[in-house]
DNA sequence: AATTAATCTGACCGATTGGTCAAGTTTTTT
DNA sequence: AAAAAACTTGACCAATCGGTCAGATTAATT
């Protein structure tokens, strides 16, 4: 039988992903290689982006014929769509929710150590993303415009009204938002550079801390908060 | 006449590109038809990355046939390294020396403006070059751990010095460096992001100015930098 | 046990890729 | 003006790409 028939096509981003866990009977085999699929999937995108990445090369990480990986995804593209669904339901899970009633402090503070764990944690995810966008989002548009557009929005409301309490500076909220993620994101994407500049192999707990507390500083001291 | 025999084979990042400029002439045609195709490929590379881009959307680009383009560089691998050769000449060029004497604050708010006025433009350059990083560096690593290493050693002596006579917290060197790099290159390579949260077609110049300024307040302040 | 559904995979295909080449035209040098 | 060097380009090629498919095998259902 073909593959179409059993197979749900999630053409465009939607919050399922819970399949992939395998509730057990029905599809064990199936959400099983479709995990190896997706896993394989990550890493190779990740080093070679969208475009360099080749199917047979997926399939040889998973350990499985290249028929195979196109009997479960259809496509390169749906394998690629699947992979950055995992990658933004992991960053929406992981985002704490930041309210106007939190300690500015303590609150900009646990984002941005949650961010830099995520970050140690996935920079195969983040460094997807990356490549997503720069080469103009034509995936992840869509979620940016929405989604993401809100989530800044109702961000950028409770740094105002810190600010607005006298609490913080009248930074742009915005643009603040920006710097954190920059600031973060640095240490998965840029990786390389950080590490032949420090003249290390690879980025150890030590560096991460150190790069951890660099940025809170300079974010809370520079956004007039006082701990 | 085989190609070959006239063609400077530049392997390796070597410091010559005066040539492209065109001294007149010997190679009148050979420099104008060059620089077309390093425009041409700037701009498909910065879009498709390095396995995306396609000798014949180059030529396209460029206005050539593609067999004219291979004339001119051997290889889509030639033409690359060209391309990341004069992006980091123009990054070498336009980064503005900082020492010991000067004045922090005034120092380090040029060097900001600098860095982000470079990102502004030139922001396919920006975007190529983190696509360069992101894949492993392949062809930059070596400049990473030599010529952009020092330039980093030298730049966290001088910060190092400033926090010793008490001018200013003493954050990480190296860190600060890597979170303006961030904060400022996030503003050419993550454009779309920014635009789609802003809402924005693209980012003017009150965007950039309002980014400069907030980076800028952050970073000074955030190193106890009192202007 | 038999039937059905799901999974597996080697062999194959058209399209595109980076790159070559021979034969031409234009420009420069003598 | 003629010889040489530099430049131009349509046609072509082997390799690789994403994707298909028929038929074999295994697992699930009855």
């Amino acid at each position: 039988m073909n593959q179409d028939s059993s197979q749900r096509r999630k053409t465009h981003l939607s919050p399922i992903a819970a399949e992939t866990t395998g509730n057990g009977r029905q599809g064990r085999i199936r959400a099983q290689n479709r995990n190896r699929i997706l896993d394989a999937a990550e890493r190779v995108f990740a080093e070679k982006g969208f475009d360099g990445a080749t199917t047979s090369q997926i399939a040889r990480q998973a350990g499985l014929p290249k028929a195979n990986v196109h009997y479960y995804f259809g496509t390169k593209e749906a394998i690629y769509l699947a992979v950055l669904e995992n990658i933004v339901n992991l960053w929406l899970e992981a985002i704490g929710g930041v309210t106007e009633q939190d300690d500015p402090a303590e609150a900009l503070e646990r984002y941005i150590r949650e961010k830099m764990a995520l970050t140690r944690a996935r920079p195969l995810a983040s460094r997807i993303f990356a490549n997503e966008i720069i080469r103009g989002a034509p995936v992840l548009k869509p979620y940016l415009e929405t989604e993401l557009k809100n989530w800044v929005k109702r961000k950028a409301r409770v740094l105002k009204s810190w600010s607005d309490a006298g609490k913080m500076d009248p930074v742009s909220p915005e643009h603040l938002i920006f710097m954190i993620w920059a600031a973060t994101q640095t240490y998965a994407d840029f990786a390389v550079q950080i590490q032949a500049v420090l003249g290390k192999d690879a980025l150890d707990e030590q560096s991460f801390e150190e790069a951890t507390r660099t940025i809170t500083h300079i974010v809370l001291k520079g956004c007039g908060i006082t701990r």
